[in-house]
DNA sequence: CATGAATGAGTATTCATTCAT
DNA sequence: CATGAATGAATACTCATTCAT
């Protein structure tokens, strides 16, 4: 009955963002990007098509903060804010986190890979590889590889990307017949027990 | 003065179908599969929209026939018609070839992990998957790694399918960053030069 | 200020539903079926083409649902809601009302008899005709031929519904030239003062 | 080997109108005329959709031709070139025969049912019903009715053609169900068996 | 004459977006 | 703030008609 105060409006505006936002990546998620309606977000978020409206200025922007809030999602999926040297635990920590995300996630992932392929997002996808390439993460892992001698650490650290690339998008989008839990073992076999 | 023969408009047909389907691919790699109007395929083929559907039934379809002439591209792609043993030499000559191919049908893999990732081709993409499995390729790669001593070479061809997918996928997808010709150095050096 | 409530777009719903199935049987009836467009439809009703879809599924499903309302038209035209013996005055009663209301729904019989011919709508048409002869009408049509001694009153029943519905369908084709009162007298006098 | 003359050419030309305009008259009365493309006229007919046009300008004329030649077919059929007196057993036998034709040419009937119907060919209808009304037919009904002393003789030639509409309609569309034998017998007991 | 490839105007349908209430 | 009715631009698809050979 109370008239609501500005802190209590802004956090049900908040709140309602995560709401859409979610819905829409669950929608993106199974039935790709341009297949899925405003008018089906709305419904899966138990609002009205109007409402959207109200916190996205269009279906693009909806989209690309999605993007955005997938950004601050990988950083704190790849940045494990660790300055020093990676030890090999530490290593096969990191990995074992990462496939434990990856399988708690498969929406947001199936999304990245959506949108890596998505040319109307090319240039953001750019963006976000930029972003990646200049993180914490790709250093960190291209400093483990020169730490422990291999040859040309920095090619490495691309075939180790892509390795994870290749291994993650292929259990996303065939999340039963991949043998996600081996290829952990194997991946870490590979790179922590010299 | 006399109609056309039989053969004659037998090769009109065929010539303007694959006139079609290829300039499908190319925009389909280009803009993405639902971006793509018929409209502009026509326009990029440099006929008139009806014409299309004198050839095919639908946009569906020619989605379906640009997959099926994508299989049995991938068929002569993928299967080197080798049954025997092969030796670390045909592997890395296996190697070159599967690269130098990537490089020259970049949109043709565009188009295939545009599929992967659209959630209403799965079907058509798991009959894909199954058809690769069943494959001389897949065969002849997991023999090789169990003549090469590898502990367990079934999950190695996953792996390696895997990694492949990921270097290809990125490289085709940001092809004036990838070293694409160091990675392969890389794969030649890690699988056939023990 | 305060949204619509549930009821005030129940009744817009329902208020604009009517419209379009008003203005699709108008223009059915005076232009034909399969040459009466969406766009025209919806001008007539003066709202947009999209809106019709916001109520109809489809043309093919405005046509059912234009069908199944006349059905229901049918019902109350057809079914006196007389249980007992028809009376020869009742009789009369009964052709002088039908003949008012065919009067009165030109359109609506112009698009039955347009519905009778149209091969794509034989299955519905079979469909309304079963339950015409399952109906109250021409039961009691056939009780009273029973009572009044006619020879084969089944087969004189068939005969009544067939010569009515030359009649009406000649006049509603025709209605200028069709000596449609005389007609009436002639029929009420034939069947109805012996 | 030998070119043909003029007469075989001609004879040539008039048998493949023929044979058009029986198969267009066979797909409009089963489909629908709007229903019905040049495309399948030419398939049933077994030649080229582009021979059409050299024997026919339009869809629009090919209609008007089959509409011209279902008219000469209708004088036939209603013309029973009788001058003098109908006797009540040349009534009956025209009946007879009536009927019979009517079960020989049931597509010729649907479509003219079909033509009656259709607001685009109202013009066609009217000029044919008049031709109708001037027919002898027409006057040879309308007399038979004035020597067998009914009332209103040209109000019961009106009723007597509604009749048989509504009896050939009903027939015609729903040919397996209608009792039209006994309805035969119906009508030459009514109206030649004083 | 005969063919069927080719055209393009016309139609149904979808869906992001707006807006009165 | 919230709703969902309303709009219309965009798009797939059809089909009568033309025309080069």
């Amino acid at each position: 009955m109370s008239p609501k105060t500005k802190e209590q409006y802004a956090k049900i505006r908040e709140d309602r963002r995560e709401l859409i936002l979610k819905a829409a990546l669950e929608l993106f998620a199974s039935q790709g990007i341009s297949h899925t309606t405003i008018h089906q977000i709305a419904k899966k978020a138990g609002i009205s098509k109007g409402l959207i409206y109200n916190y996205f200025t269009s279906k693009e922007e909806l989209l690309e903060e999605i993007i955005k809030s997938s950004i601050e999602h990988l950083y704190a999926f790849f940045d494990p804010d660790h300055d020093g040297i990676l030890t090999t635990e530490e290593m096969e920590y990191f990995i074992e986190q990462q496939i434990k995300m990856l399988k708690q996630n498969i929406d947001f992932w199936k999304f990245l890979y959506m949108l890596l392929v998505q040319p109307s997002a090319q240039k953001l996808v750019h963006q976000l590889q930029f972003e990646i390439l200049a993180s914490g993460m790709w250093k960190m892992i291209a400093s483990y590889f020169r730490n422990h001698k291999f040859e040309d650490p920095e090619l490495e650290t691309w075939f180790f990307h892509s390795m994870l690339d290749g291994v993650y998008m292929n259990y996303v989008f065939n999340a039963e017949k991949y043998p996600i839990d081996r290829m952990k073992e194997l991946i870490i076999q590979r790179y922590c027990k010299p």
